[in-house]
DNA sequence: CATGTATTTTGACCTAGATCAAACGCAATT
DNA sequence: AATTGCGTTTGATCTAGGTCAAAATACATG
């Protein structure tokens, strides 16, 4: 029981957590998760359009999700930007500041959110101690690795109708992984986000998302999006609905 | 002194190696690398057109290269494939497979080489008794997440001219990094194998390189390769020379 | 509720790069 | 030297997606 807390510095403990089967404690014991406790975890609230960290920052800490949604993105010095990832519950971001220990992007809360921030020192020093948190961790680092090649596949070989698929499917699973409807959900970005992801412009965002429309595969109210035929969906992107993007 | 050595197995010390300022070593002292000898590092010949994984094989370890030059790929079902790097002396591969334990891209030698084989859990163990280790590992994998975001900004919204420039100067820098000629450099990859890599077609690879090559920014001799003017090259890419890709 | 601002949709047109096709160069083989 | 075969170059066309512009819709704020 946690009591005597500040708003700001609220301790969070990963055993109490709910988003433990989906967040760092994948696969430790009840025993290890307690140690887990040990880490310094701070719970801290963005608002929409708040910088979680910039690029330039320096790194200290890797941050987890609790609560809402990020994008992260780079920005080219001739004003260029992409979007590198939209973020969600359970999902730990920061990783690419590890090797130069200054972040190489920024991170926005696209809706009122909550991160638990972990030392990444803490971190590193719990993980010697516990090998099955070593594990997880250098799986997380891992997981990113494979998610960011399969956007090289997406970006540099699918058509925008595809990529769109890919990207709608991929939310779909993410969301039904945490027990939301895989179906139908509101899309927290903007066409000019998603086509900043998925290297399209806004207008052909909006051009592919009506033709996924009329031809019946998806039906879009603004945000709003419902899957209508799930299996041609995957037909498109020449996928099994087993295999995650 | 090494003896008494088998051809295919031979146990390889870090600490004699001649690329430990590139590779795993990186930061250690000389106590932390000669604990960095415990680890049964075998040396394996490749040649050009070897698999050294493939997709779906079992992982057990990572790989450095020793000597020679690696291509990695995913294949989509439907028959696309994607490059999805290029590797070289004192690079580590194999990090896409921690996650799951199978291998998710196939990586395929494209000279003759020689790789180090490093058995996974060995090298956790020791990163748990060698906290520089440990850091260094997390130091290679952000890299590559870093390396993968690079690629994600150049195939979402560079056009081909910025993407063959940006390719060409980060393989000067990597191969200077290595003691060898900035300026001029032979290509170990086909036209095509580029053009999977940047998201082109092999046309418009051989193209665009003729066409940096009638405005004098390179020289090209089918693979041979001269960057006759750095400068343009950086200001087409919008970088200044210092900032690595 | 009205007004101003951002986002989205849709249309008309344009272009970078894809596609299709042919010729060329170079290395290995006979 | 001739043959074969792969990789590369170059040309002629085509097209997916970009660009530019305007209208429609949603959203925020006084």
């Amino acid at each position: 029981m946690q009591n005597s807390v500040s708003a700001l510095t609220l301790r969070i403990a990963c055993s109490s957590c709910n988003l433990r089967e989906l967040c760092l404690p994948v696969d430790l014991s009840n025993a290890e998760l307690e140690h887990l406790d040990a880490l310094t975890s701070i719970k801290r609230s963005y608002h929409r359009g708040d910088f979680l960290y910039r690029s330039g920052d320096k790194f200290t800490s890797l941050y987890a999700i609790r609560t809402g949604f990020f994008k992260t993105q780079v920005l080219h010095e001739d004003g260029r930007e992409q979007v590198t990832g939209f973020q969600m519950a359970g999902e730990i971001i920061g990783l690419d500041a590890i090797s130069s220990e200054i972040h190489a992007c920024d991170a926005i809360a696209l809706e009122d959110s909550e991160i638990c921030e972990l030392p990444f020192d803490q971190l590193e020093a719990l993980s010697r101690e516990l090998p099955a948190l070593q594990r997880h961790l250098h799986k997380i680092m891992s997981r990113e690795i494979v998610r960011d090649q399969g956007i090289m596949l997406l970006l540099g070989s699918m058509h925008a109708e595809e990529r769109l698929a890919a990207f709608l499917l991929n939310l779909s699973q993410r969301f039904a992984a945490r027990g939301y409807a895989a179906n139908a959900f509101e899309l927290r970005m903007t066409r000019q986000e998603i086509g900043s992801y998925l290297g399209l412009k806004l207008e052909t965002v909006s051009r592919t998302l009506s033709q996924l429309q009329s031809n019946g595969l998806i039906t879009v109210h603004n945000k709003s999006i419902e899957l209508s035929d799930v299996r041609r969906l995957f037909d498109l992107v020449g996928q099994h609905p087993a295999a995650p993007l």
